[in-house]
DNA sequence: GTCTATGCAAACTATTTGCAGCGCG
DNA sequence: CGCGCTGCAAATAGTTTGCATAGAC
């Protein structure tokens, strides 16, 4: 488990409740999540939970000091998840479920585009879209 | 040049004035747009424009009819381009120039993850993000 | 004690929906 | 002429912002 404490210092944030229990929560769930299913989950926890203001001005913080991630999966709203190394996901349209794939392949494609069309590339974004094993019958 | 009024037909949609027009424009730019966009396009090109409300319908009845595709590059909204082969984007983040990429080279990639996973992949959404060649300096 | 983080309320942006009337086929 | 399409107005969903106070360091 990470210590918190100790990540939100090196990044130059202070250290509050609000903070440590959205980090806790992204990685008890280790799946990418909604602002609201934050804010749902800390206000069960927690008697009063935290402002929704708050949960999203956590978010954008964390996002611009890259402890999280800000994802987009074709639903109108953001997902986040913590930050790890470059994945991608594979999204069942049927019952929701998000696999991760690690291992991304697009490396050499992703030198080559850059070459071709001038680009300096940063990042990018993948995911996957179909049928989990469940859902196929 | 597409006969859109062809076009609508076989997708069992009636020929209207609003309708053709999202279609025209959309070829004509050539480029992932927002609805806002299409809206702000139409309002100056025809006197009385169309309504808001009609423009998401239009798009959102062309997406199902796989006529256009709804992308999002991470900006909270989507964007709509005229359906053509499987083809990516790449992303200026600096002066938002939007480039084609053709050739998506994860075919084999995705079939071993189908297989891996048990999934069975219908698409996939991905985007570069970078700087262009002329922000670069 | 200072400066950042939070709560509360309100605003804003993108998108959706109900309903009545227009117009395509 | 019937049903699908559209305009208008209002509602909804997700997210952002202003301001006063609480709390981290």
């Amino acid at each position: 488990m990470h210590n918190f404490r100790q990540l939100l210092h090196q990044s130059d944030l202070k250290v509050t409740p609000a903070r440590l229990a959205v980090l806790s929560y992204l990685e008890q769930v280790r799946s990418p999540l909604y602002a609201d299913s934050i804010y749902d989950h800390l206000k069960e926890e927690h008697d009063n939970g935290v402002d929704r203001a708050t949960i999203y001005r956590i978010l954008e913080t964390f996002s611009q000091k890259r402890l999280i991630k800000r994802l987009e999966f074709g639903e109108g709203k953001y997902r986040y998840e913590l930050m790890e190394d470059d994945h991608h996901h594979l999204i069942c349209e049927s019952c929701g479920k998000i696999e991760d794939i690690s291992d991304c392949e697009i490396e050499s494609w992703e030198q080559a585009i850059a070459k071709k069309k001038q680009f300096i590339i940063k990042r990018h974004s993948l995911e996957f879209y179909g049928l989990c094993h469940v859902c196929q019958r």
